[in-house]
DNA sequence: GTGAACAATATGATTTTTCATATAGTTTCG
DNA sequence: CGAAACTATATGAAAAATCATATTGTTCAC
């Protein structure tokens, strides 16, 4: 979704928050994923890419030659989404397909010169914006919040059938 | 997306964690959303809603009598997208809407006794699960994390603006 | 070494979502 | 009052995402 106030309040006359959705973990973690994400995200447009692909290219700069299924792991998207979000970017010349000689079922991407290097123009600006975000939570709770996603992202990982 | 493993690892040899993705912020905020809320979303759809309906009825039944462009901002979806989602719960009689004899240009939602009873088995499997995702933090930095994730939305909503 | 089971990717059809803009109602100010 | 500026919602056309399944390649058990 393109950038909004976020606004779950429905605060009383008191100025209270009150009722089910402002203090439920899940709308926390959307709303403030969404919200947090707006900014950077306008500056990923303005550099030519939609979200998932931009993901895709941070992805393959952390790892470059990484399967389709993987990247669609860490890219948070699916599958057959991702085989077209590669194949775009291919066209654009980002980044190549090669079969795994190992095994032919295996589709390895790799960044072209020209990726790599809108790369290297994307994730310096990405750190600075989290430097930004963070450095506005001084002196709050913002410390412990990337450890206790980590945290969450952790239990989350073992679990994944604990729940039905 | 649907349900997946997480997964923008990378780890070396050592085992250690490494690369920028794994521990760059707004992956960790979208990729704890994606995976925490996937088990939910299941039992959301089981129900027969989509999620963003889902969210919709969790706001009504906060505030019932929303405006649309309340519910679009609380649901994290967009207005037309909101419009679109009312009418259709409207035809499968969860709600109606009717426009605010205050200023005609608004519309009101308002739940239908179908909605509210949805409403009234959803938000307590919601709060089910919430609080078995929050026993499973226990010790961790889980405590930490609704307040943190409250902090960093506090932080944004004020500067709209600030960053580019 | 062959067939069954499995795994990785691709693709067609459909549904969702977005974007731009139209429509309708309200306020402001001369 | 009446025109501009503004706000809230709706809608058409287009783009993106999903679902089910096809295709291709590999492994395992016999």
């Amino acid at each position: 979704m393109t950038q909004q106030k976020t606004d779950a309040t429905a605060k009383d006359e008191t100025g209270q928050d009150r009722g089910f959705v402002s203090d439920y973990l899940l709308y926390l973690l959307a709303a403030a994923s969404d919200v947090a994400s707006a900014q950077f995200h306008a500056q990923v447009r303005k550099a030519g890419l939609r979200v998932p692909e931009w993901r895709v290219l941070a992805c393959l700069s952390d790892t470059d030659g990484a399967m389709i299924t993987q990247l669609a792991r860490q890219a948070l998207a699916e599958q057959s989404r991702l085989t077209r979000i590669i194949a775009q970017m291919e066209e654009r010349g980002l980044l190549i397909r090669r079969s795994d000689p190992a095994d032919g079922r295996r589709v390895r991407v790799y960044l072209t010169d020209a990726g790599r290097a809108l790369a290297a123009e994307l994730v310096p600006q990405a750190r600075r914006h989290e430097a930004a975000l963070i450095e506005m939570l001084k002196g709050n709770e913002g410390a412990h919040l990337k450890p206790a996603l980590k945290s969450l992202l952790a239990a989350l990982d073992g679990s994944a059938d604990t729940q039905g």
